[in-house]
DNA sequence: CCTGTGCTATCGCGTTGTCT
DNA sequence: AGACAACGCGATAGCACAGG
């Protein structure tokens, strides 16, 4: 007698689980009634897919969420399972795979073009390919204690990555203090053919006294050495880094044979901007940029645009704007920044 | 001008449910 | 059992926008 009513109480509390769970997902992505099981899966698939083009939301997370959902009962489930009577329960609702298939992310095995490309990521020569757990770092308590947070800026001669050299680099220690901004010209050994952008002509940087990427590396990495906490990191952040200033960055330290510290995070602005933006928190009628940014958020411009120290000055304002209005902490910027070794290697995994 | 990123629309494959 | 429709979702193309 008390074994049946053991073996009722267990069905129940599954039960109770099969219904609740989806019941709560349900109503979280969609407001969908409790319905039968079947019917379930499929709301549930549609409306998470509907949740994706509303918010934009990482497709990851949402199976995260889900299987998180399933492994919690999974869990629950396992822990029972072991009894016979429960066995058929559990492998139809998903221990033994049944309707749980429908959560897993499907392995790569469409024949269309380029789905199957092996990965051509290969090691880049000069980025030291040490392991940086950025989780751990941000999970620090001393965080603060241990990031030297640099804003800074590269005028170039050009856009071509390939053809074109950094002419002046810009950068400000948030922390400030004594000694807390560099700022210097560089010797690109090239024609400057964009001087209208930024009003900085040859005759300014091709010059003896300016000195060249190979000779300015040294003095800047002991510059950052000068600011750096001790076995601390550095998290390196400008705007739009991703697609021009680091790249820029990144050759300039290849082309001179000099590595990128392991311990360098980089971080975008740009991206604070966007999601900004995607989150309605705050109108940004006129775009991204960095001028559209100084704008909004009626910053007063100190200098001239477009030359680097008086642009890592406003973009520095704008970081604490920003940060503020994202509700972002040191730990959440940690967490979006990527070494250069990986900002290559992700590069090339794309391409 | 060049290049990287993010967004949107679209395509095509795999899975599932339904109907005959 | 087989055909079909509906759907999820990964991959991709195209576009806009950002940097100098």
């Amino acid at each position: 007698m008390v074994e049946i009513l053991s073996v009722i109480l267990i069905l129940l509390i599954q039960l109770f689980f099969i219904f609740r769970l989806e019941s709560i997902v349900c109503l979280m992505w969609y407001n969908y009634p409790l319905k039968p099981r079947l019917v379930i899966d499929q709301i549930q698939m549609r409306s998470a897919a509907i949740y994706f083009s509303m918010l934009q939301a990482p497709r990851g997370s949402i199976h995260g969420l889900a299987n998180f959902c399933w492994e919690s009962f999974r869990n629950i489930s396992c822990s029972h399972v072991n009894s016979s009577s429960l066995k058929p329960l559990a492998s139809k609702y998903g221990v033994q795979g049944g309707y749980r298939r429908r959560w897993i992310r499907r392995p790569m095995t469409t024949k269309t073009g380029g789905r199957n490309k092996t990965n051509q990521a290969a090691k880049p020569s000069n980025l030291v390919r040490k392991i940086v757990d950025k989780k751990m770092i941000a999970e620090n308590k001393d965080l603060a204690d241990l990031v030297t947070f640099i804003i800074y800026d590269t005028e170039t001669s050009g856009l071509s990555r390939k053809d074109d050299r950094i002419i002046e680099i810009a950068l400000q220690d948030l922390a400030g203090g004594e000694n807390s901004t560099f700022q210097t010209l560089v010797n690109p050994g090239c024609y400057v053919a964009n001087s209208h952008i930024h009003g900085i002509t040859s005759n300014m940087v091709c010059r003896r006294d300016v000195p060249r990427m190979e000779e300015l590396i040294p003095i800047l990495l002991q510059f950052i050495k000068s600011r750096q906490k001790p076995g601390g990191y550095v998290l390196w952040g400008a705007h739009n880094s991703f697609a021009f200033d680091l790249p820029f960055l990144i050759n300039e330290f290849s082309r001179c044979s000099y590595e990128i510290p392991p311990n360098w995070l980089f971080m975008d602005t740009i991206s604070l901007a966007r999601e900004l933006m995607k989150s309605g928190g705050s109108n940004l009628p006129s775009g991204i940029s960095l001028q559209a940014l100084r704008e909004h958020y009626k910053i007063p411009l100190v200098g001239s645009a477009h030359r680097a120290m008086s642009d890592v000055r406003t973009l520095s304002m704008i970081l604490q704007m920003l940060t503020f209005d994202l509700k972002l902490t040191l730990p959440n910027l940690v967490t979006r920044s990527f070494t250069a070794f990986e900002y290559v290697n992700n590069k090339r995994k794309k391409s």
